[in-house]
DNA sequence: AGCAGGTATTGATTTATATCAAATTGGGGT
DNA sequence: ACCCCAATTTGATATAAATCAATACCTGCT
């Protein structure tokens, strides 16, 4: 439990326009955990207890049915996950896991829900969330019914290198089998996107990233924003500011 | 322009929480339009004018890529949509289109965002409508991922003998083209899926779907209420009320 | 009732992706 | 630096789904 966390937690959106009171109470309520890598946080089906805040570290959402399973996203800091779940009080449609060390806030349920319905700008700021990750996930969808699987890596392999700061080079957040079941693919599927995409200027050694040029790359993969584009977080008060 | 749409949308949980005044307001501002069958009401990539209500008939939601299309929803009344879009003030990421003759509430935008910045109850609403639509679309991409063409039909199947009156018969709410890229499979695709279900009782004239066995259909589909529940509306003030 | 045009089905084929099975690689721990 | 284990790659094959092409079927219209 560190100090130093609660700050960077206060200042994301989703908390940052609360009562200080308010917004001490939940962090005395929370708990600050650490983990080690491929702990389950949460099962899908069990009831959302708490709101997830990941502070370091990185998470994997996924969800299994029937024999198969999936990866729904990678969470990296700093950011709350089954906002809706917690919401609506209802089971959760997604399992959780830790694939790093993490260390995460955990907030109890009914707190979060009587800030909901006590506090009006927090409960403008989970719109605001809610609607970031609806969006979000509009994309997703999209992108799985609309492109072929070396198509949804080279788009992938775009926005990586965009989010993070060398546009030429990166490491990937995760490992390749995690990667490869977040774009609906196998790990093999996934291998051989990557010797397709050796044409278009993609070099990989290991989990680093190399892209010779950016240019050519999207020509083969056609980003849109209606797809590709980050989604922003509303803000009543003035400026958008960027997501995650 | 009906008088007696308002009540309908009135008692959407979206607005029923809402002023009366305030409401007033809305259906001042708001455009009540009649539309016939294939007229496109909004365009992916337009900015999010107005909140669409729909009152009567029948909306696709689709999204378009590269030559490929697909549909992302089927919105019957009342509902409405692209919240998400006109809160973040934000381009549409999905065209809609009237199937049917249908009646609209067209709400402009600035006046959303007016009463969710003025009125709790109304930004609460909306809270919970997002979260809701948020746990469908999660639901929608499982299904995706986690099963093959057939074992999707299989379940939307069930879930629509579940949601209209009579388990063992019922009405597809749209052509089969629509419904095939709904489920993410091609038309030819589907016709030989609806073959495939025969074997587990699925009879099949023009849109009419018989089901001899719902327990027999469900034995190969192997539905879940982590994918296949109807979301429900939270409501701070008591028991949750089924959705749309 | 008959006709026309779009919609749906059926069949043949190709393409995309998954699966199965080795072989290879690479990274962490000692 | 070495070893071991797990992750990844590669190859061969099977399955799922899309595409192409032709036929059959509705449905709305006259």
């Amino acid at each position: 439990m560190r100090p130093e966390d609660i700050p960077v937690v206060r200042n994301l959106p989703l908390f940052a326009d609360m009562d200080d009171g308010r917004f001490d109470e939940l962090v005395e309520a929370a708990l600050l955990q650490t983990f080690p890598p491929q702990v389950d946080l949460i099962r899908e089906g069990d009831p959302a207890d708490f709101l997830y805040v990941l502070v370091e570290g990185a998470v994997e959402l996924y969800a299994g049915h029937n024999g198969r399973e999936t990866t729904m996203a990678v969470i990296e800091p700093t950011s709350a996950f089954i906002l809706a779940a917690v919401l609506n009080d209802a089971v959760c449609l997604m399992s959780a896991r830790t694939f790093l060390p993490s260390r995460l806030m955990m907030i109890p349920n009914q707190h979060i829900q009587r800030c909901f319905a006590e506090d009006r700008a927090f409960a403008a700021a989970t719109a605001a969330e809610l609607s970031k990750a609806y969006r979000q996930l509009v994309k997703q969808h999209k992108e799985i019914k609309l492109r072929l699987a070396a198509e949804r890596l080279a788009n992938y392999l775009l926005r990586q290198s965009q989010a993070r700061g060398d546009p030429t080079h990166f490491k990937l957040p995760a490992g390749k089998g995690t990667i490869a079941a977040l774009l609906g693919m196998t790990p093999e599927n996934l291998s051989r996107a990557f010797g397709a995409l050796s044409a278009h200027g993609v070099r990989v050694r290991g989990g680093n990233i190399h892209i010779d040029d950016g240019k050519k790359l999207a020509d083969y993969a056609k980003p849109t924003p209606l797809i590709d584009a980050v989604e922003e977080v509303f803000d009543r008060r003035g400026v958008k500011s960027i997501g995650q």
